[in-house]
DNA sequence: TAATAAATTTAGACAAACCTAAATATTTAT
DNA sequence: ATAAATATTTAGGTTTGTCTAAATTTATTA
């Protein structure tokens, strides 16, 4: 078994990687609010457990066992988030925090239980593809609101940004995951873009529209 | 907040408090599986932050605050267990090690949410009471089996020995939560005693009956 | 391409929670 | 009541995961 934090600079390693191949240590500093220090220490002792592929200097990737342990924790934390959501009425705003505790759970069984006692859900509060009890997942095709043109329209089916300060926005708002919007126009000055919703219009800034994510 | 191995300690304590009013180090070194030295470092902490009332070579007692936590670490435990029972179909044998993970979720808001979805249980998958948010319970007026007369009868409401070997072995005679059982005989030789229970007999050991508790 | 800046690693410490071995208190038994 | 046995604490280490400060490597830029 792997400590706690073992676990989670596994998972910072495999959320970094979807951006950038190599992962580098100020990189995981940042994201794990640490020092950079801490993080060559911890890394050598990951690829000691060859997890990770480690040359000093150079960052690292998951090797296929370190890619296997970090997705079955973004599987548990996903499955959490999505009890608290659906059996406990939390909003999606609130549940990062407590899902951040209990995806070190380590119980399988339990987890594959908690799948089966939801009906084995796809996707996350988030939108997040939730992988199944072998690791595997699909990802929608997701572009940014901001990536579209006038007069297109598509379903909200994530989030690039999870801050709660975001995702409470959005739910006051209504643009909540499977809402339907169409771009009316986008306005030249600052690039802030004019909605349509279920008869509704409204004005999302560009920041807002980058961070929110449609399927076509 | 506290530390995990914090939390530990002062469950241990409250649970040896219920047999002896002081709990000595060594007490908690044998339930906690570790050495009487770090116990002794682990209980200068506690009293430091006036958990325990501790005075060396006298054993402790949990203060006001430290109670709190200790019956609140329990609510938790026996939340999770009925949860992990009720939802997810788990053994009453089966829960123990993934509650004793659980119950350090922080989330008070989460364990009262928890409580109210699955209505407010009174009692746990092994019969032992379940705390309100307050921290307030009510214990059955428990008697172990080895305690009664012949041809007295009494329904059985909890375990005093929690392993699993004797939980399996009860629920393979049938011996579970809510059953009524009679005392027909006991056996001169060894006390072993001969049970009635829904047409049939069976013939329990006194080690047995002095585990299995009822009320009568 | 040499100097400067930025990123990373190394060296040496620290706190938490554990350990062993030795010292000290308390309890039990003769 | 004292010797022996038992329980507990103290002293001094270890490991994990962190830190700061200094050294080193890589990248940038003039």
């Amino acid at each position: 078994m792997n400590t706690l934090a073992e676990e989670n600079y596994l998972k910072s390693i495999y959320h970094l990687s979807l951006n950038d191949e190599n992962v580098s240590t100020n990189q995981l500093a940042a994201l794990l609010n640490t020092k950079a220090s801490s993080v060559t220490d911890m890394l050598k002792k990951l690829a000691d457990k060859t997890l990770i592929n480690y040359t000093p200097y150079q960052g690292v990737t998951l090797t296929a066992a370190g890619e296997k342990i970090a997705v079955n924790i973004i599987r548990k934390h996903r499955l959490w988030e999505f009890f608290l959501v659906e059996k406990l009425s939390f909003k999606w705003d609130e549940v990062h925090e407590m899902a951040e505790e209990m995806e070190h759970i380590s119980s399988n069984e339990l987890i594959d239980r908690l799948d089966k006692f939801m009906d084995y859900p796809k996707y996350d509060p988030h939108g997040d593809p939730i992988p199944d009890s072998d690791g595997k997942f699909k990802l929608h095709d997701l572009k940014p609101v901001s990536a579209i043109e006038v007069n297109t329209c598509g379903v909200i089916c994530g989030v690039r940004d999870h801050s709660s300060s975001f995702l409470q926005y959005l739910e006051k708002q209504g643009l909540t995951i499977g809402k339907k919007i169409t771009v009316n126009d986008i306005i030249e000055f600052d690039r802030s873009m004019i909605l349509q919703m279920e008869n509704k219009t409204l004005q999302i800034s560009r920041e807002v529209a980058n961070n929110l994510l449609i399927t076509i």
